[in-house]
DNA sequence: GCTGAAAAACCTCTACC
DNA sequence: GGTAGAGGTTTTTCAGC
């Protein structure tokens, strides 16, 4: 992706309610123009939408852990994540390479809460659960790392190539 | 926290962009009362900001890892999240119960890039890592369940607690 | 805290380069 | 791709309840 469209994500993803007017004035174009690249960059699927960053706290979400999950029968086929799609407490799945199958980010309103949540990720998948419980969040979400400069820009570099 | 407010927060976790206009009519008020509620869950924290939901592999960040750390020498004060802090691949930070002190979520260009953040969290915090990578994400970052029903919003309970 | 209205700012589209 | 301008909509503020 070029250097312009950059710069509009970026400042997007700290402030998603950034007017175009502002975003304009930003990245040095017309409000026209910038308005047209946000369009295309959404419809590229570059920007799937926009959130409002929440206290979890205030919700009565005080409870956040990760459950690491295995399948009780390996052999079967894998369909954990829409297995598991419909629990709404579960806030990310992520497919990873280790022990464990898929690590879920969970929040809850306490304990009670999260022990029913586990026992229907288990019916539900039919998987173990191994459950680390978030005892702070000292930061979360924060805006991705965006290089603007396309001359240090790093491009994915697989190990067995030259520098 | 009371149930228009959390409709209104409901609905900008889902769309952030979401209008004043159409927020007054999905919540059956007029368009200067939600105005003034959102200002007032903004100045709360109840809402910390907006941002847009991007594409990491647009942004050439495809390579997600959870990292857990802990620290070489566990009697030096615990202040890993703000040495940590200035280095942007890192997403999230969490601490947590169990063998680990922190699980750091992290987003690189590639596995060049991810063993130099490696090195850099090792020697920043002075602690040893454990990496999990990401091999695909089925979801992230979905909308949080908010119950809006007063009757049957969840209340934290604590385990000795009497139902 | 809510309503309604008025002014300012913004969004969106069209015409043109 | 870009600019500029016009018309409709939204944001924002304020008086009144």
């Amino acid at each position: 992706m070029e250097e312009i469209d950059r710069a509009i994500v970026a400042a997007l993803t700290v402030d998603g309610r950034l007017s175009y007017t502002d975003l304009a004035e930003k990245v040095g174009l017309s409000v026209s123009a910038v308005h047209q690249r946000v369009r295309r960059l959404e419809q590229r699927g570059v920007i799937n939408g926009y959130a409002a960053r929440v206290s979890f706290e205030a919700l009565d979400l005080p409870l956040t852990a990760f459950v690491a999950i295995r399948p009780f029968d390996p052999s079967q086929p894998d369909d954990a994540p829409e297995r598991l799609a419909h629990l709404p407490e579960i806030d990310s799945c992520y497919s990873v390479a280790g022990e464990d199958f898929y690590l879920l980010l969970v929040r809850v309103a306490g304990p009670a809460d999260l022990e029913r949540v586990l026992q229907e990720i288990r019916t539900a998948a039919n998987v173990t659960t191994r459950t680390t419980v978030v005892l702070s969040t000292p930061y979360e979400g924060r805006p991705p790392k965006i290089d603007l400069d396309p001359r240090t820009r790093v491009r994915p570099r697989t190990n067995g190539e030259a520098g």
